[in-house]
Parts: C-alpha cells; sequence; structure tokens
DNA sequence: CTGTTAGCGCCTTCAG
DNA sequence: CTGAAGGCGCTAACAG
C-alpha cells in the first residue's frame, strides 16, 4: 500500500544528476543550467516528488512554523487576532501551530514548555494569564518571542499591547459613567488578567473622584458570556442599587447584561453598561453596548510581523501599542 | 550565544550510557533498570535536555501534528469546532496545525497540496470550499483525512455531517415559514458552500406547496455578516414584497436582520427571518433569531477522535451523522 | 537489561 | 556549474 516515499535520491536518479543538483534547484540556490533545472523540475512532478520536511529541519533548524498560544478561541476577539496572525505567516509561507489553552493555565504551562524551538521558529503568546515567575523563565527558553497585552522585560520578547496603562479601561469607563451621573458603579474583572485592575484600587480611583464605592461591587469571574451573565446575575442581586457596571470584556459585560435585563433592569435608564473590545456582537445587541474599540487583526498581524523580524535575524525587541478609543453606544444612554 | 544543543548523546555520555538506553528511557519503552533509568531522568533535567522532534519525525515517520484547514476561523461557528478538535488533540499530546483559508480557494488548495504527510499525521477539512474535481485529489493524497460537512466517497475520508441533505435546513426553514403563513421568501444562499441548495431547486420546493416563489428572490453572498447585511439590503430593496428571508447561516441572517431593521422592517411582523447554526450572538439580539442548532464542539471532538481511530491503525473511514434541530424565537414570530 | 550498527532524507562544505 | 563526503539527532533491529 503504502508506495516507498519518494526522496531527493530517487529524482537525480533518474534525471541522472546527483541529489545535490536536485537540492539546488528546489531550493533556488547555487547557479544551475537552465537545462538542467527545467530537466530536474519535470522528473520532480513525473514522480510527484515532496521534499521531507523533518529531513530538511534536521540540518537547517528552520521549521517554517510559529506557536501561537492563546486562552479562548471561541472569544472573538482572540479570533481576529488569529486571523491577523495567520495572514502573516501565510504570506511568508509559515504555518501556524495553534495551542488553545481554553483559560487553563497549567495547559497554557505544559504548551510553552512543550513548544520547542524544535518545534517552532518562534512563538505568539496572548493574554497568558501565568503569573510574571512562571511566564518568564518560560518565554526565556525560547529565542523568538512575541507577547500580546503583556508586559514583558524588554530583553525577553517583543510586544504589543494597549498604548494605556493596565487597568486604564475600567478606570476610563468608570470616569464616563461618572461623567453622566453615575453614582454605584459595580466591576466584573476577569480572572488572572494583565490587564484587570485590582479592585481596591479601582474602588479608590472612583472614591476620589467624589463618588462612593465599595470592593463588594467588585466581582471576578472567567472571561466569557456565561461567566459574565452569572456574575452580573449574583451581583446585581446582591446589589441592587447598582446603577452602571463595567465588564472586562464584551462577552462578560453582554452577558451581565442579558441577566441584568432578565432581573428586570433597563438599560440605560436603571444600569448602564460598559465593555471592553467591540467584538461584533457588541454592536448587534439591543441596546448596544458602549465599549472600546480594539485594533484586533491588527494586533495579530503586527504580533506576527514582530515575530519574523526577529525570526529574520533582526536582534532587537520591539514594543508596539495600539490605541483603544471609546465607543459610545445606547447602553450607556 | 546560542551554546550548542544539547542532544541524546550528551546525556548518554554524562550518563556513562548508551544513547539507545536513554532514548529508550525518554519513550518508555524497553526494560530499563530503575536505577539506570533515574539516572538518567537527573542528567536530563540537570541538561535541560530536550528531544529534537524533526530527528525523531525523520525515523519515526510521524509528526504528533494533526492539520485544521478552515475557511473562517472569525465565524464563531468555526471556532467552536476548533476548540473541539484542539481538546482532543491535546489529551493525545498532538498538536494543531491551523490553516485559515479566509474564504480563499486558492489558499485551501495550496494548503492542502503543501501540508503533507511529512507535516502532519492527519487532516481535518470543514466545509471546503473547492469544488470535487479539486477537492477529491487533493485529499486523496493524504493517508488520513476527515471531511466535515462535505460528502466524501467513503474509501478517501471519514465524514462528519448533518443528518439531513444538502439544503435540508433551507427547505425546512421555508416550511416552517410557510406553516406560518409567510407568501413570499428570500433566500439568501452561501456562495461555494456544500450545504447550499440551488436557487432553482429553492424556488422549485417552495411552488410545489402551492406557494409562489422567484429566483430573483434568491441571492448568493459570501458567509459573514458584512455580506450578509449587504445582500439583505439589496434583496430587501429590489423586493420590498418579501415577508421572510432565510440566511445561509447565523452571521448572514443577522447581517440581514440588521439592513432590514435599517430599511424600517418591523422583525416578525413585516418580515420574518431564519438563520442557520446558533451562534451566541443569535440568541442575544433584538428580537432572537430562529435557526438550527448544530453540536458545533462535539463536531470538532467527533472529527478529531476520528482522524485518530485512524491514525491508530484502524483502517476503515467512518460517517458520523449530527442533528440539526429547529429552534424557534422571536423572529419569526 | 543494555549496547551496536545502520540508516531516516536532506543540506553544508569542499572539491572539481 | 556540478558532485562526493559527511553529518544533523534520533530510533529500529539486532545482538549480547
Amino acid at each position: 500500500m503504502a508506495r516507498k516515499r519518494v526522496t531527493l535520491e530517487d529524482v537525480a536518479r533518474e534525471a541522472g544528476v546527483s541529489p545535490m543538483t536536485v537540492s539546488r534547484v528546489i531550493n533556488n540556490t547555487g547557479r544551475i543550467s537552465q537545462a538542467t533545472r527545467d530537466r530536474v523540475r519535470e522528473i520532480i512532478i513525473e514522480l510527484d516528488y515532496r521534499p521531507s520536511r523533518a529531513a530538511r529541519t534536521l540540518v537547517t533548524r528552520k521549521t517554517y512554523m510559529i506557536g501561537l498560544v492563546l486562552p479562548d478561541i471561541t472569544n472573538p476577539y482572540f479570533a481576529e487576532i488569529v486571523q491577523g496572525v495567520e495572514n502573516v505567516a501565510w504570506q511568508r509561507d509559515y504555518s501556524v501551530l495553534l495551542v488553545n489553552t481554553d483559560e487553563n493555565t497549567a495547559r497554557e504551562q505544559a504548551a510553552l514548555s512543550q513548544i520547542e524551538e524544535t518545534t517552532v521558529d518562534g512563538i505568539v503568546v496572548c493574554a497568558s494569564r501565568l503569573p510574571d515567575d512562571v511566564l518568564l523563565p518560560l518565554i526565556e527558553r525560547h529565542q523568538h518571542v512575541v507577547a500580546v497585552n503583556r508586559q514583558v522585560p524588554h530583553h525577553l520578547a517583543s510586544v504589543v499591547r494597549s498604548r494605556y496603562a493596565q487597568g486604564h479601561r475600567a478606570l476610563r469607563a468608570a470616569e464616563l459613567l461618572i461623567e453622566m451621573g453615575r453614582q454605584r458603579i459595580g466591576y466584573i474583572r476577569l480572572a488572572r488578567s494583565a490587564i484587570a485592575v485590582e479592585a481596591d484600587e479601582f474602588v479608590r480611583a472612583i472614591e476620589a473622584r467624589g463618588v462612593p464605592s465599595s470592593p463588594e461591587w467588585c466581582v471576578t469571574c472567567a472571561p466569557n458570556w456565561r461567566a459574565g451573565y452569572e456574575a452580573g446575575r449574583a451581583l446585581l442581586s446582591n446589589h441592587p442599587e447598582l446603577d452602571a457596571l463595567i465588564g472586562g470584556n464584551d462577552l462578560v459585560a453582554l452577558g451581565a447584561m442579558r441577566a441584568a435585563i432578565e432581573l428586570g433592569r433597563r438599560i440605560p435608564d436603571d444600569l448602564a453598561v460598559v465593555g471592553g473590545d467591540d467584538i461584533l456582537m457588541a454592536s448587534q445587541v439591543t441596546p448596544a453596548l458602549t465599549t472600546f474599540r480594539s485594533p484586533k487583526v491588527e494586533i495579530g498581524t503586527t504580533a506576527a510581523q514582530l515575530l519574523f523580524k526577529r525570526i529574520d535575524g533582526d536582534p532587537n525587541y520591539y514594543e508596539h501599542l495600539y490605541d483603544e478609543t471609546l465607543v459610545r453606544r445606547a447602553s450607556t444612554g
């Protein structure tokens, strides 16, 4: 059944040249006469020869693959980043090894330590949930890495992240809500997120503006719709006094908004809601969600480009900052 | 800088054993005394030895990677399939090579012909847009392939697909709409989709029920929200008489529904809308979208399982049929 | 239980 | 412009 694999040597024999010549034709390297080049090409097609990646990798040490580690592919935010990375990789004839860690840090850790240089020429790590003391040693072993939405020492990786400080979104959202007269702002922050602000910091920032706040109005949940729904339901049941809600990302905010509606809150009259990354759904629900637009595909393409810069030999690490712009919609009135 | 790679031999030398022994320890194969096993393990850690995948692949002919080819990762439908595939691969210590073809058939073709057996141990192909005469030769070259939502000869690949015939969803939706009294049903079908029904077939099926229809009420568009929006806008502008709309999938139906709302149609009073796969957004918009629920994650896990069956040596190809169940929501009244 | 031998398929290096 | 030799790092198949 499995007829023997066609190798370089087979092609060489058939073409009456040395394996080396065939190799040169394939890689377009060295000087080869047009005649033999054509002849070899013919034989390659005739024999349906396909080079062995493994053999090539063994000697060149290049895999022509990049790794992409992310927490949840079903979050449209990450799906768009994947699209960006994929596009750039495609143009460079690279493949993308996807590792979806399903918000599981153990899995992420395993992935990062197993995806060696022998598997992949470089790595893009998205919004890692791992603490610094676990993540940094892990990326230290890789020659080329780009971190997305995560601060990492400049000598370890390139970085693509928001121009603003961590927690910026939540604080900026709070500011907006206060300006609009909201006085009791709930906050559903994301568990283990590098960009979340701590509850007490959030409380202090709000109180600094002369508005009451409380750590009781802050809850933490996983970054998906279901978790947001449940967190919102719990928070609003326990604290009916809230007149505004900030979600760590759109999915969470949308889940919470659904819970609010089910609990009879009218939005934005009784309750204003703000999200975080502007996924499609945010603009399509009723009322539409006020959120921050982030350039998702661009994040992916830039991350891939910075990675290829390194792969191409540039010894520097870079930092790319992107802007998040507030998009005001009906959920805040 | 790049300190020399640590190899099996280094470990062997340091441990005072033969490379073969080290290999056996790593692969947990053969009988090794506990003493030497421990000793070797120690040295491996001490030297921070990592096996070379390429070298191993070269001799074993196994890459421990599977390929996943799909048209659009930003469609939540496919994102969930990815999640399913990823989970199974993860359990088996396999990696997933993702190829997002961006609805570009040339790219899909390239991917399928380049992702060789030397790169990947098997392939899952989702909803290929390629015509049979292009797709079949392509998958013929691969030892192990699973096709999702696509009919393929039983001797070429395993298949995961809906229990119902092609076009079932659209026809079933039409039936429902007719039952509910709709008389002028528009259809936005997906371009190059294996599950779409042809316009004239659709028209005939409806007329067979004594309801008027017309090919003019059928348009074709790309399977994304934007395209659905534009198709819906055009269709409703040209044919204000329509009182119902069927979309090829949820994204398209949701886009069309948005267009309808912007054109002043009240849903479901003036216009009923039906979608296709039940993504999260379908249940969250207002009015919520009537659609068909498909077991997306299950599709992914099943596809991966069927693939591993083959990889594990089962010579058979299988066919897994899943059910799509109608979910009636407000968009149809 | 452990070692030896012989490649896997390709590319680097050095000769012509 | 082309070829010969050697080795990348690992494991299969046999010996012991």
